[in-house]
DNA sequence: ATTGCGACTGATTGACCAGTCAATCAAGGA
DNA sequence: TCCTTGATTGACTGGTCAATCAGTCGCAAT
């Protein structure tokens, strides 16, 4: 009888492609998805270049996936931020500080999403940007649901907007280097900075 | 005895030179800089392959052109919105309104400068950076010099980057056609929603 | 032992495309 | 008329690189 065990174990299988995926992180990183030849992932990995192919359809596809991985986590937890309850300040708190968190603890895939999948039009298909709207409607319903909180007039789709696209910018500078440190500190006073000016404003 | 006079006119030379631009703005707007070929642009503008090497050293300095031509005007708006005096809020809304406005008179060139130069890694070279940082010294100026408007504890370069931010990605969704509409009206309701967001808060 | 299968290799292929260049054209001056 | 010079043309070259593929290796089941 035919073994029901399958010769390809998932496990070690999924394992290789999170260690290419790593691998392949740690090259876009250094020198951009453009630049970055399959060879060297191939070489940062300690793999044969074929092997690629074998684990992933092509350059794309790796790329696409880091994104969708990250993204999917991102969207998680801030459905999780949301589900805990508490004023929209605590809220804004947590969104801010899991993606500045996520930047100090993963620095190399958070430079590649923000700069070769957020910013590259190439990029922005069909999925990636239904994936992206997931997280900007999930923002707009927490602003919709606190808007007993929010001056009146507010537009929650253009506050979730401007949030989020400030945020961006704030990891952007961060990454730069041209903006505040790395340390936890640094991250938790640029997070709260961001916060305070979203819901009172510059103004004295 | 040899002629002073020039053989080739230079007014002549720059007109063709813009007229390739634009041709290329456009084309880069439709298929992306990296989706364009310079065919391309030469079958956008009219004219032989060859000759597009005539006018630019290469693909490279024809988005570089568009950059700097546009940077330098901007800056220049800028600068003036500042001089002119008046209230920080007035200042902003210079601002914003400068480049919602030349988005909705030059959409090609904002979109190709917004999603080609600020988002790519390859054209964020010295030359581009620099010129970068003179508008958000120069944004960060308006505000320590406004600092007395503001809350106590504001960070001016923070701030900075955060407006600019906010704009870029209320520019970067508006071209996107994820939000609002492109006429007049609802450019002055998206404009006055940032600066009063950044003002005074969306708190109620 | 042998056979079947997935893991693995890297040289080769084929497409793509920026940039070059030799040749032609047009206009102005001698 | 003939020369000079810049404008113009587009076929061609050279280099790059993603993707393929023919094959090797090692293990496990029969």
């Amino acid at each position: 009888m035919p073994e029901d065990r399958p010769r390809r174990d998932p496990a070690s299988f999924e394992a290789k492609r999170r260690e290419i995926l790593r691998a392949a992180t740690r090259a876009f990183a250094r020198k951009g998805f453009a630049g970055t030849r399959v060879g060297d992932i191939a070489q940062e990995a300690g793999i044969a270049y074929g092997l690629i192919y074998h684990y992933f359809d092509n350059k794309d596809a790796i790329l696409s996936s880091l994104f969708q991985g990250m993204w999917g986590v991102s969207l998680k937890v801030i459905e999780g931020i949301d589900a805990q309850g508490g004023t929209l300040e605590e809220k804004l708190r947590g969104v801010a500080g899991f993606f500045l968190e996520a930047w100090r603890l993963e620095p190399d895939a958070v430079e590649v999403v923000l700069k070769e999948v957020l910013r590259s039009p190439k990029f922005l298909d069909a999925d990636n940007v239904s994936a992206f709207r997931g997280l900007f409607e999930r923002l707009e319903g927490i602003f919709v649901a606190h808007a007993a909180e929010l001056r009146p007039g507010v537009d929650p789709k253009l506050t979730a907007v401007l949030f989020l696209g400030a945020l961006e910018i704030l990891l952007t500078g961060m990454i730069a280097r041209e903006l505040l440190g790395a340390d936890a500190a640094a991250i938790e006073q640029s997070r709260d900075a961001l916060v305070d000016t979203f819901l009172h404003g510059i103004a004295g």
